[in-house]
DNA sequence: CGACACAGTCGAAGCGCTTCGACGACTATG
DNA sequence: CATAGTCGTCGAAGCGCTTCGACTGTGTCG
């Protein structure tokens, strides 16, 4: 193993300087520099991370806590996932991965042993438990002693987002994105399939957003709405749309929210021999590459994974070096029409 | 922040005391033990993970590289990823996001900063440039100066496993097991639709070896056996089929690998008038819970993600403790019947 | 031309922990 | 009863790095 003390033998400098040369936090001359720079690269030198924490009080680490379910939007997480850490590794950052499975201790663990310098959580719950841990520090509201704040970004967005940095999709613009769009179509009975009954159970936020936005431009429309959960696969979705048919057979118009309910929806209605989207139309909202490999191209609403790890790397890589503060960031959806939506049919 | 010394003090022992209390690594009275818990918890200490490192040499981390690119068996990936999570925390172990995105420099990075005490590699390529640091002291065959061994372990199989350790299904096995499956059904003629195009040029040995298995049966059994790469989604797989029966017609077995093929093969053939298992069977190799989910419950061998994380993880652990050494587990397949194979149709 | 700023470098302290050797107090052994 | 061994504890020496203050030499200004 090679250590910055033989780096600074091998160029004939104090090991002080070898470090500056390295953090660029004094300066270096041009001679000096290259020297250092040529026996770290022939030495193959790496700085011992363990290390650098001592000394420096800073792991370079960031911790990100996924949901340890895997009940939804799998390949959504996957995709923040891989963000996170790329975007991380741009501004020299690592990616430590934690599950939901710990819950607050894993907070707790991952603050006070210094392992990692800040966080992102992802599926935050509207009021969840490891809220009170991350908050910044508010004013008249000290945090329990012994407690320290923790840099925090989460993804997903409670009900309360005070001394809170969180980025989202706007889902509430979502919903009212879909009817709009509907709407416009000329569609007045619009069923939502939405999320897996448990997921509204946990009070996840963006379920009860998206189902708020809807209700709300539904309403303002004169649309008329129905929302059921849906757990997705070919049986639940089956029984699902049997139930709304029957309630209101004259539905010409769904949003789906479940990706996993989506591929079923399409053969199902086929299957009744109702066309989309000569018969009925279908808007979802899911990632890209879900609406483009359906059987049907799907007109949809993108969910931004991407977007969503990298904003919420950058915010928190600005906290962390004292840049910027709590704020609350909502992406605006962008609804992309493709061959599963069109005009209502006439009203027999 | 609370550290050992003020532990010690507040016990009133020795920070070494402390120290061997937490690592149980010399005897301890049960007195002090006690003593020095109490103050532990009533302190709310945490040990500084740098520090720990530093000092130890070991940073209990693991380092799970995943593949960057999002094109298949996303769920798959997830799935061992939360299970290599989870069960690094039962040993003690965190672990550490790397994407392939940096190659083998992200080895080199992590090895010889003592970020992570051992690796995890995923989507393991045939004839992977990363192999070459991972791969044990090979008698007689030394590693570039400078380089140290990292110990590691592969979930996928390369071509040459000398010094490596290896975790994966066992996909000749899987593959031959479909046909066996197939062929006791009386099914002469079977298509299988397999990864798409650029899995097979990246030599990912999974689909490799999963074709050799259902060649070299199917040889045996006297089996027509026709392989088309598919790049899922909707249209692909309709033009994959058509290609199919266009080729042979008298298809009566189908294998499925990619699971992004899968419920549109099954709308295709719904489609076409074929129906399942009546007219032609379907056997997948993919995630219980697609099989379970899919519009006709499939017939399937399941990819067993959490025993691969697991298993990976465990061997990893066993390797840093110098228990066990190289070795390739293969796990066992295991077919599922369920209502997607029937018996072939009666010939003409 | 002396005082002063500043760039460039060094030495040393110290981050919080592990671990080695030492040591006193006992217990077993011949 | 002397000797060896064992158990429980302590002190001190680092682990490899960052960072602070100090020092030297050069250029700048009044």
């Amino acid at each position: 193993m090679v250590t910055l003390a033989e780096v600074a033998q091998h160029a004939r400098v104090s090991a002080s300087t070898v470090s500056y040369v390295l953090s660029g936090k004094r300066s270096i001359s041009a001679g000096t520099r290259e020297r250092v720079e040529h026996s770290i690269r022939e030495l193959g030198y790496h700085p011992n991370a363990g290390a650098r924490a001592l000394a420096s009080n800073r792991s370079n680490i960031i911790a990100l806590m996924v949901p340890l379910r895997t009940d939804m939007y799998v390949p959504v997480m996957m995709e923040i996932a891989i963000a996170v850490a790329t975007t991380a590794r741009t501004h020299g950052y690592d990616v430590l991965l934690l599950t939901g499975e710990e819950g607050p201790d894993a907070v707790r663990r991952v603050t006070s042993s210094g392992l990692a310098d800040g966080m992102i959580l992802m599926d935050v719950e509207l009021d969840d438990e490891r809220l009170p841990l991350l908050r910044g520090g508010v004013a008249g509201q000290g945090r329990p002693v012994g407690e320290q704040e923790q840099p925090a970004v989460l993804i997903g967005l409670p009900s309360d987002t005070t001394g809170l940095t969180c980025v989202d999709l706007d889902f509430r613009a979502t919903g009212a994105l879909c009817v709009d769009h509907l709407a416009a179509l000329g569609h007045r009975d619009v069923a939502v399939i939405g999320e897996a009954p448990a997921v509204y159970e946990r009070h996840t936020g963006f379920a009860e957003r998206t189902l708020q936005g809807l209700r709300s431009r539904g309403g303002e429309l004169g649309l008329r709405l129905l929302h059921r959960p849906c757990a997705g696969g070919y049986d639940a979705t089956a029984v699902t749309l049997a139930r709304i048919l029957d309630e209101r057979p004259d539905t010409t118009g769904f949003v789906v929210q479940n990706e996993s309910a989506v591929e079923p929806l399409l053969a199902l209605l086929r299957q009744r021999g109702r066309a989309v989207p000569e018969d009925v139309s279908v808007v979802a909202i899911c990632p890209e590459q879900v609406a483009v490999q359906a059987s049907v191209a799907l007109t949809s609403v993108a969910l931004p994974a991407q977007e969503m790890g990298r904003r919420a790397v950058d915010h928190l890589v600005a906290k962390l070096e004292g840049r910027g503060g709590d704020e609350v960031v909502l992406l605006a959806p962008e609804l992309t029409i493709r061959a599963s939506s069109g005009p209502a049919p006439a009203r027999p």
